[in-house]
DNA sequence: TGCCTCCTGAGATTTATTCTGAATTACCTA
DNA sequence: TAGGTAATTCAGAATAAATCTCAGGAGGCA
């Protein structure tokens, strides 16, 4: 898993019998440049790359990042309800997991070395090769507790800090990736 | 995560202002008598029920396992592409983890109470409450590699161990759900 | 440089999941 | 134990994420 340069991303597609097209090129370009927990879903992607006047068909979209998934550049997250979610798959010391509140999807990422070091053993194990691993804890915000989930609360409830967070189910991701570059 | 009986899983649903209605003590009675391993999908569920002679409505399916999982009685699985999966969320020791195929979606389970332990140690950190926790580790099975993964695989492609273990991509699950009733 | 594939784009299509509204029923209280 | 109330169910329509199709375009290799 290593940081790819456009080169590295040809010699890495065409070993496998894949291209480097402008589009692909494009499209690990903004998962390199969006800001550190931003994870962007298709759809989320379009619109970014239209706000910058790069139009990439969503078909195209959708099979380039299921792509870069399967070669482990990019990881698949399940976090909100209804989408996948696309971010790039970084190796030590970046690697992370993700926390997430079911009521109001607010996402908190943490790292933890040893839970990718239990996932290697065990997949050399059974003799697989890894592409990523995943620990996803499904829990209750400390807000939501609080406001006595889950009779008193509303199924789209959402506390304060994930609608601060842009975390809210209701709002429109798009909007906050922004760029560092 | 207690086993629930009827009265228990009243006693829950109650409490949170919920009902307990025959569809839904049926269905967690499946989740209790699918053999270890096997994960249902809200369609193999209702043909499931359909063979026993038991109707459901597919909303209320989906409504039912919805509820159960946010209540952390069943998980939530993202194993295979396309749909979800439900399965018994148990506590210790029979909590387990998965280990997925990318290329023929074969499924192994495994143990690791470390896992469920540093979880806890998150959430708790957070002022969060568990619910749920899964590794899901993303790989490439022994046969696959041995084919030419990925440039000589057809994207269909299924190794024979997942065909027998009826985890092919082009399978119908809801044939493989008998019961040790 | 040219050929052979693979790749892209636009829009139609598929399909898992949710929604709707009327009828039913579980639960609480008297 | 009966009755009121609000949750729940069912059937079918609706939604939306994701995939498919196919004609035109372009990357990679000889």
């Amino acid at each position: 898993m290593p940081a790819y340069t456009a080169a590295s991303l040809k010699a890495e597609l065409n070993s496998r019998g894949w291209r480097l097209t402008p589009q692909r090129e494009t499209i690990l370009h903004v998962f390199q440049n969006v800001p550190r927990g931003n994870h962007l879903s298709a759809e989320e992607l379009y619109n970014v790359l239209q706000q910058r006047g790069e139009c990439i068909s969503l078909s195209t979209i959708y099979r380039s990042v299921k792509l870069m998934a399967r070669m482990g550049i990019l990881r698949e997250l399940e976090l909100a309800e209804g989408h996948k979610h696309y971010e790039l798959n970084q190796p030590f010391p970046n690697h992370h997991h993700h926390l997430v509140c079911i009521q109001c999807n607010q996402t908190i990422e943490f790292k933890n070395d040893s839970i990718l070091k239990q996932a290697m053993k065990q997949v050399e194990k059974e003799g697989f090769q890894l592409i990523d691993c995943q620990l996803t804890i499904h829990s209750i915000c400390p807000e939501a507790l609080r406001m006595g989930w889950p009779s008193a609360l509303p199924s789209n409830w959402c506390c304060s800090k994930a609608i601060a967070a842009g975390h809210s189910p209701a709002e429109d991701f798009s909007t906050s990736a922004t760029f560092e570059e």
